[in-house]
DNA sequence: GCAAATTCATTCGTATGCAAATGATATCAA
DNA sequence: TTGATATCATTTGCATACGAATGAATTTGC
């Protein structure tokens, strides 16, 4: 084959995207974005808790007291991240913190009444945001996204 | 309606799902999860490098020399963010900084030689954490999600 | 029953990620 | 032309996020 040929054959590889790199189409770059997205629409709802927090206090409500590692696995956070979390609900008086009678190891978290209100009353507004999330996707769509956004996670 | 009667209707509800609120069923929550993930796909074939760092050479690669701004805005970036990336790279050598002649406001920011040694060594494996993503999903699957999840992001 | 391995929590260091404030420069409009 | 606006970059503060190291307590294996 000839340079010629060669130059070719980049130029129309080019064209048909085979041979370029394209960060956009990149499934973590777009996996980034979508998640930008959706904390700023958390964000425009819920001003005063992070996703995070939010996450921490929604499955407390949900299970109840824990351990703060246990808590960590449900809600995917690891170790260092958790304690963080917990520590900046602790401060505003929304969790309590107590020590295992038998495990002295384990450090037990529960929702203060104050963290139980809270969250009943966040609640409502986390569909909100699930629903705004979604809202580019038809109902049938959502459905499939998050069948296959389940099996990726 | 009597207290019973409510009592056995909220249980009904719940094994319906349609009045509990399951954290694990959110798209906020699976989207923060499936992004951790391809994290750490990327982090175990590339080692050196964070995925914002990667994405920023990727794109200067793409495009060539950009202001710090307009890089930022294309791998949805804000500013703060893309400094500390930005300055991070300069310290390893991987872009150089150089001021803008005629809007002095602006600093542009190009790959070194080494940088560009390192995007295109880096590329291929880039192809591969993109494969390991979506490898729990068919192709069929795979081309269906990205078409969904790039309309949410 | 005891040494080894594991688990739970903490701390440190590094790297995003974003809001808000600031300063420098450039553009627009009256 | 100049005053108002807008843009670019920086800085500060706060909040995840995780690897690695550490110490305390528990469980396992022999």
């Amino acid at each position: 084959m000839s340079g010629e040929d060669n130059l070719l054959r980049l130029v129309k590889a080019d064209e048909l995207d085979e041979n370029n790199y394209h960060l956009q189409d990149q499934v973590g770059f777009i996996l980034r974005k979508a998640h930008q997205r959706h904390v700023a629409i958390f964000a425009s709802h819920i001003a005063d808790l992070t996703p995070p927090q939010f996450a921490a206090l929604a499955k407390l409500y949900d299970i109840g007291e824990t351990s703060q590692n246990q808590l960590g696995t449900l809600i995917a956070m690891d170790a260092a991240t958790v304690k963080g979390v917990i520590d900046r609900l602790k401060a505003r008086g929304l969790v309590e913190l107590s020590k295992h009678e038998v495990d002295k190891r384990r450090l037990l978290v529960n929702l203060t009444a104050e963290g139980r209100e809270a969250i009943e009353r966040l609640i409502p507004l986390a569909r909100t945001i699930t629903e705004e999330t979604l809202a580019p996707l038809t109902a049938k769509e959502a459905a499939t996204f998050l069948r296959l956004l389940a099996k990726l996670a």
